[in-house]
DNA sequence: GGTGATACCGAATAATTTCTCGGTACCTGA
DNA sequence: TCAGGTACCGAGAAATTATTCGGTATCACC
């Protein structure tokens, strides 16, 4: 594991925050738990815009930090269940609320940042989020995620 | 400028969101401005765990991505004011929910941390956030954020 | 003319995160 | 025994972000 080189604030909620769901795939990997997909191997089959390495990275941080936990059976089939822990529930309602504000905000966004780059361009590498088609029920209904 | 070398996906909501204000002093700098910080001398004085260049450049980019604008008087005394937009006022609230959350349940995150950690360690360079004693009275009423 | 304040920016480097490639281990069914 | 599925992990490369150091330019004041 990475050692960091520079002390982080853990007294700043934004630091926090940012800490604990603010990674690339975190808000993917912990929404699709949410809609259902329990093991690694149906995380692995929803989030296909990435390595499954990468997912296995980010989930065992969030097994760490206790925003997931599992079943421990280490039986015969060899199967594992994640689930969301209250801690990790709590998170949903802000995941929402963000997914929301930059569903609400895209088009514009879009529109800046071709205004900005009217002088850089290139084709870049394709790189997209996807968990196919999204929807979450909490408290803000009807937010797509990823 | 950085030219990325990945393509972006802009039509995930959450992606869009930590794109315009998911950078490390992004928030901080937004926040200043919100509670009065107008000009960049005002905004390097508030926020001092970072140096004047790293605002400057991350004031820019909010500025590029329509944020916060700016008074454009080139004129005698050289001076400077940048505000919210309507566009940036829109992410005080989710700002303000995501301090939030994360002031909520920063005690659990440094228990869960200090497990983690108890097999590396070590001691890291200080670098912490501050605005001073912050708070924001927006739709969620007094959150401090940095 | 020199000093200080103001607002910026370029470029190199450090720090951190993400990704790729490959490997371990266990069990099952052919 | 061999291929296939499942759950993981190590280590280095690549991408991206944060930071530092120094520089430009304008004006005011002494």
């Amino acid at each position: 594991m990475y050692k960091r080189k520079k002390k982080e604030d853990l007294d700043c909620g934004l630091y926090v925050t940012m800490k604990i769901f603010g990674a690339k795939w975190k808000p993917c990997i912990i929404d699709a738990i949410a809609r259902g997909a329990k093991r690694p191997s149906e995380i692995h089959k929803q989030i296909t815009s990435t390595s499954p390495r990468v997912l296995d990275m980010q989930l065992k941080e969030l097994l760490d930090f206790g925003v997931v936990a599992r079943t421990n059976q280490s039986g015969y089939p060899l199967y594992v269940e994640y689930y969301l822990t209250p801690f990790g529930e709590s998170i949903l309602p802000v995941l929402a609320q963000m997914a929301q504000w930059g569903e609400t905000h895209k088009e514009f966004v879009k529109q800046q940042m071709a205004m900005v780059l009217e002088g850089s361009d290139e084709n870049p590498v394709t790189t997209s989020h996807d968990t196919k088609g999204n929807f979450r029920r909490n408290d803000v209904e009807m937010i797509s995620i990823c």
